[in-house]
DNA sequence: TGCAAGACTTGATATATGTCAAAATGACTA
DNA sequence: TAGTCATTTTGACATATATCAAGTCTTGCA
């Protein structure tokens, strides 16, 4: 494992707003988040755009781009970010000798493969205020796995790029926001989310 | 590549409706489809499910149980079917000694990656009647790479099951059916769906 | 072949979310 | 610090899709 080092030495850091990549980049490698976050977004010929993903300390991106060798989304820092590049050739080669590397590397791609239907879900079938418990939850339980609070959130994303994430308009997100700072269940201000009633926000998604 | 052979000569067949694996099943195999095809669909502990794939012959069945060893959601076949497993460890060993091999299934886990923010984009930020064209638009496109018809049509799923795969209720999935056949742009007959004008089809998905 | 169960279509109505608009708030810059 | 611009909130209204309800058509089985 101590062959990992090598590939992990080039660090890159990226100020808020800044690209990592953009849609039809040549891919060349996988980048690990080490502090900060990103958002990936797709796009569409007519200019309609989704955003796939908020991705924090720890995580992955890039893997979309293994299937062209192009990126087939762009990611942009939404604020001041570091990752550490994993040219990805090389870490073919060495998880053609390290089988735990290469398992895992398989796992990572999978974990993702599982993300996405999860989110599938969640855009196919879920009302606007059950999407925005699943988004709340998701983001806590993240949060918590990185020994930070599961209660206080800081939003990095606008109104608008959480409504592009969950399939509802800037307005309809404010809205629920609202709605859920009136009942009691979290407290809003601004972009600074707390949650005050984890069994209430569970309790809306448990109930179709 | 020879070797691959080894992997691929065990076949299994199931029949329409057969489960290929459900949710929770221990993961072994991945599986390509010979002949036929299969839905795949993930549970949510409410009853709530949705449609997560349509797949036919060529493609490969279960990337989403290698990131925990358990399968996450279930494959059901829509027609008699053919499958030919291929056991996971086996194929990481060889793509040890291939890296041919190993770049082709990095690429079929990518593509998958891909596909999913495709449908993501999809279900975020489309209206009924474009994800309806996007879906057969797709479906021709597929059915062509192999050989048949582009055109000519004929869908294994249901209403039910096309509305949940697009996020719709199977009522508005029949009424934009309706909706294009008397507009011209396919022929609907029961499942027997022919595209009689492709430029309208995809001018439908062109314009936002 | 005929019957029954499921699949599909179509209509009337309800509703969640989108759209348009304006005001309020917050953030950045000069 | 003030001023400008972007973001967010909130309201009134529009609309796409969902819901409820028949009714028709297929299909598979007896």
């Amino acid at each position: 494992m101590h062959r990992l080092e090598d590939l992990s030495n080039n660090k890159r850091s990226y100020t808020s707003g800044a690209y990592l990549y953009r849609t039809g980049d040549c891919f060349k490698s996988l980048h690990a988040i080490r502090s900060g976050s990103f958002k990936t977004r797709v796009l569409h010929e007519d200019g309609r755009e989704q955003v796939t993903g908020f991705l924090m300390a720890g995580e992955i991106i890039g893997l979309d781009a293994i299937s062209t060798d192009h990126h087939t989304c762009e990611a942009v820092a939404m604020e001041n970010s570091e990752v550490c590049e994993l040219p990805f050739n090389k870490l073919e080669e060495l998880s053609r000798d390290i089988p735990s590397l290469q398992r895992h590397l398989h796992k990572i791609m999978s974990r993702e493969i599982v993300r996405d239907q999860g989110i599938m879900l969640l855009l196919g079938s879920m009302r606007a205020e059950e999407r925005l418990a699943a988004f709340l939850l998701n983001l806590s339980q993240r949060n918590a796995a990185h020994g930070m609070s599961g209660a206080q959130l800081k939003l990095h994303m606008s109104r608008l790029e959480i409504g592009s994430y969950l399939g509802l308009k800037l307005e309809t997100v404010s809205r629920t926001f609202s709605h859920l700072h009136e009942s009691g269940v979290i407290k809003v201000r601004n972009r600074a989310i707390e949650i005050l009633d984890f069994p209430a926000l569970k309790a809306i998604l448990a109930r179709p």
